[in-house]
DNA sequence: AACACGGGGTG
DNA sequence: CACCCAGTGTT
């Protein structure tokens, strides 16, 4: 495909539209600023854009301001307690990015005197850094002319220039593109635009190119519909996983939890005892599951979609006089689940079976999704 | 290159 | 409610 415009205009007029129109987020610093050279703690930029992979602004920013609370500078970060850090992080998902961010955390402290590396290349050494992240932390915290491809941007070159070959393979395409146009001078203001651009106006369904900066030299919106980019492959439907959950209490006002395994599949979070989950039910598998002799009860089913299969759990409870210790799994009053590990399906487990676990929800504001 | 890995947004 | 969105690590 032919380059219809100057990538340098092109530079220059997202970083007016920027100018203009960025949002303010707590990790960031205002363009005004940014002009003079200024950039971001780059312990920030780095936890703010690990938690935004795959994630949205609005959920991780209560995240983001807890987690600066708890642990102000990378090294309090690096000498905090791992099952803390999966507490803080529960509910934010993908549950790795916590244990690599501790990792990474750890390198910084330990290898690094516990300041970030402020190349691409040594960035994406560390653990849970690949090439999004380590661009995006280089560029908006280290001035670095690095080349910043997230879904936004990849969403917003492909209808720039109507790349027609499908993600994954257009990726390296993207990026030459994407370099080009990144500027010497505010390479970080111009990849935040370029994500906000993605995130507000240019977006999947029905983008607003009537107040897009580059509607002029947008070749999607010349020859083509906007919205049939990028092109991907057509992904696979998601399989049903069934299985059990056992959420016992008792009189005291507790339930009985347990820790996951460290790797897999919500690694290191906190459950209810459970069966595995299966493509089906085979016979008995329920009653042997039972984590320990008592009046179950089926209380109804809940179902969670994960990213490649959906899964219908039917619930058990139990109130137990005694206190069971059998197993390792331990006693949690209702009144500090909140602050457990636990992910949400089994919070939706223990709100089938307790209704009144969890008071008070999240209130939910409008706001564009991610940077 | 394909898959594993959560949760939340949109129409 | 059905569907869409999207970085990193592993294999």
């Amino acid at each position: 495909m032919q380059q219809t415009f100057k990538a340098a205009d092109a530079a220059n007029r997202l970083l007016a539209w920027y100018d203009r129109h960025h949002r303010d987020l707590p990790w960031r610093v205002s363009p005004p600023m940014a002009r003079d050279g200024v950039v971001a703690d780059p312990y920030h930029v780095w936890l703010s854009e690990v938690m935004l992979q795959q994630t949205t602004v609005q959920a991780v920013k209560p995240y983001f301001h807890r987690f600066l609370s708890l642990w102000p500078k990378v090294t309090d970060l690096a000498a905090a307690d791992t099952e803390e850090v999966m507490k803080a992080w529960a509910g934010l998902g993908y549950y790795a990015r916590a244990r690599n961010l501790k990792k990474c955390a750890e390198a910084v402290a330990g290898n690094h005197q516990g300041v970030f590396p402020d190349t691409e290349e040594g960035l994406k050494a560390l653990p849970g850094i690949g090439d999004y992240t380590a661009a995006a932390v280089a560029a908006i915290a280290f001035n670095r002319q690095s080349a910043v491809l997230d879904g936004n941007v990849e969403r917003v070159v492909s209808r720039l220039h109507a790349i027609d070959t499908p993600l994954p393979t257009a990726k390296p395409q993207m990026r030459a593109l994407v370099a080009k146009m990144t500027p010497a001078d505010r390479p970080g203001d111009f990849a935040q635009g370029m994500m906000d651009l993605g995130a507000t106006i240019c977006t999947p369904k029905r983008p607003a190119c009537a107040l897009c900066p580059f509607n002029d030299i947008c070749t999607a919106l010349k020859t083509a519909d906007p919205e049939t980019f990028p092109r991907k492959a057509a992904r696979k439907d998601k399989p049903l996983r069934v299985g059990a959950a056992f959420v016992a209490s008792c009189p005291e006002g507790a339930v009985y939890l347990r820790k996951r395994v460290e790797t897999g599949l919500l690694g290191g979070m906190t459950e209810v005892p459970g069966t595995a989950w299966t493509a089906r039910i085979d016979g008995e598998t329920s009653v042997e599951a039972q984590p320990f002799a008592a009046g179950w009860e089926p209380c109804g089913t809940i179902t969670h979609v994960f990213t490649h299969f959906e899964l219908r759990l039917s619930v058990y409870r139990a109130n137990v006089a005694n206190r069971n210790k059998s197993g390792n799994g331990w006693w949690e009053p209702l009144a500090s689940l909140e602050e457990q590990a636990l992910p949400t399906v089994m919070k939706k487990a223990i709100a089938q079976a307790i209704p009144h676990a969890f008071r008070g929800k999240r209130d939910r504001t409008r706001e564009p999704r991610n940077t």
